[in-house]
DNA sequence: TTATCATTGTTTAATACCAACACAATAAAG
DNA sequence: CTTTATTGTGTTGGTATTAAACAATGATAA
């Protein structure tokens, strides 16, 4: 489905921008992405104060929330038909910008919507990192990965939001399946257990993850090797696409029998 | 901490109260509680449609989400200090009310602020049956207990709030122990096992699960017995708070070695 | 008063599961 | 060809889970 909709400049989106957006109201998307065996995530600078945040948006008085956000990971990274976990919606009073911010940025006047105090939903998404065109929006300068650990601080709550949006991703592991969105098609066994381990942040051992990943069932192991390491070729690997759904749609775990 | 806030009627709800609340927002609260061998859940009954719908409510512009929802519970049920539980966020198209039930519904004029579209936010609480005293509100003729299976049709999608609140309940399961918000103080193995049994409506193995739930460390059993039912009687009981807390705080579970 | 009943409390046995380790196979480098 | 670091596979011992056996007990009814 094609999205088109309204593009305001600035001035007209700090001012008018209520009249189209659900006011109060926005999202924001963690956008893990993975490599060099490091956790990754997509972050946005704003163009006046310099700040990074994480890719948000706002909510078409006319447009289901999910589609919001599938709109907004589009925009940043040119990608579609990506999985986005909401994962929680957070309604501090601290969330506001404070008045000194007109100062510095252009065209925001003292009375602008986005002023107000903003609940926002939190999504994340996982997203194959080759794949990702980072771009800034209207009111960015900057739109690019940093490793997971070495985030700056970011705007209002943000830092508790990716905090979240990882410890939501972390649980996440335990029930479902994950790789096909953050690796290439094929893959070898260590790309696959650096994955776990870089989202843990623990060590695995190697055989046991072996063992345990091909108990899931959605692995097929091809007749190939990744040659061109130093060592022993290790086999490629691809996930089994109608499996890997059911395990997406059923989970891998469960409950006390 | 006491909350003091204006009270509105119907009418100066209707007319004035997105002056107040945080328009096109609201929240709602799955509460459920535990009876006579039935898991229950608290519903609310519009006083001119005769439409039951989960007890929702709204966010004043100065007030933190969480504490919209803590009051929201304290209104229905007259329960403090009840922990909360954030589990979806709903955004869909659907989630607003038709011009048709301006005609139906007493003092709601065709522009009130309650005929837009709403975003809502999804809590579950558990909390003891015996202690509720369910009010109704303002806008409600009827306010009281439903077996979760025997829940009519509610308005919009609060059938499927609902589901996902229960689905939220089941995997919470797996993580955190339950039964002190739910039970009385003193119980016994099969009342706590009867729960367990409801919310994850399947059988589980008497013994075996007597090994777990004490396995947990944060069962007291009492050099009481439980008497006048017809056969042996059974120990009461009870949790030991500190340990109880220390297993909501740290969870029960552990991922990938 | 006593045998019966249904349920509870505890123990034990069979099974599945998992962490930890051992060792052979192999691609690249020298 | 030998060395090296890594990969592929198998084994082991311990732990957790499931399943079953059996004794204990409070109420009920003969």
């Amino acid at each position: 489905m094609k999205i088109s909709r309204i593009e305001l400049n600035s001035e007209q989106f700090f001012e008018t921008g209520d009249k189209y957006f659900l006011p109060h109201l926005s999202l924001d998307c963690v956008i893990f992405g993975f490599h060099d065996n490091q956790l990754k995530i997509l972050l946005l600078q704003w163009k006046d104060t310099f700040e990074w945040c994480l890719p948000g948006g706002f909510i078409y008085k006319d447009e289901n929330i999910d589609t919001a956000a599938a709109r907004t990971l589009n925009s940043r990274t040119g990608l579609d038909q990506i999985h986005l976990q909401q994962f929680h919606t957070f309604g501090g009073l601290d969330r506001q910008r404070g008045k000194e911010d007109t100062k510095k940025i252009k065209n925001m006047k003292g009375n602008s919507w986005l002023l107000e105090r903003f609940v926002t939903i939190g999504y994340w998404a996982l997203v194959e990192f080759s794949k990702v065109v980072p771009s800034p929006d209207e009111l960015s300068s900057d739109c690019r990965w940093w490793n997971i650990d070495e985030v700056p601080t970011l705007i209002l709550d943000h830092n508790n939001i990716l905090l979240k949006a990882l410890h939501s991703l972390q649980q996440n592991l335990n029930d479902y399946p994950i790789g096909k969105e953050l690796l290439p098609v094929k893959f070898t066994m260590p790309d696959l257990q650096s994955l776990y381990e870089t989202i843990l942040n623990k060590k695995l051992d190697r055989r046991n993850f072996q063992k345990k990943v091909l108990a899931m069932g959605i692995l097929e192991r091809l007749n190939e090797r990744k040659l061109g390491g130093a060592h022993k070729a290790p086999f490629l690997y691809k996930f089994n696409a109608k499996k890997y759904q059911k395990a997406m749609r059923d989970g891998l775990r469960f409950g006390l029998s």
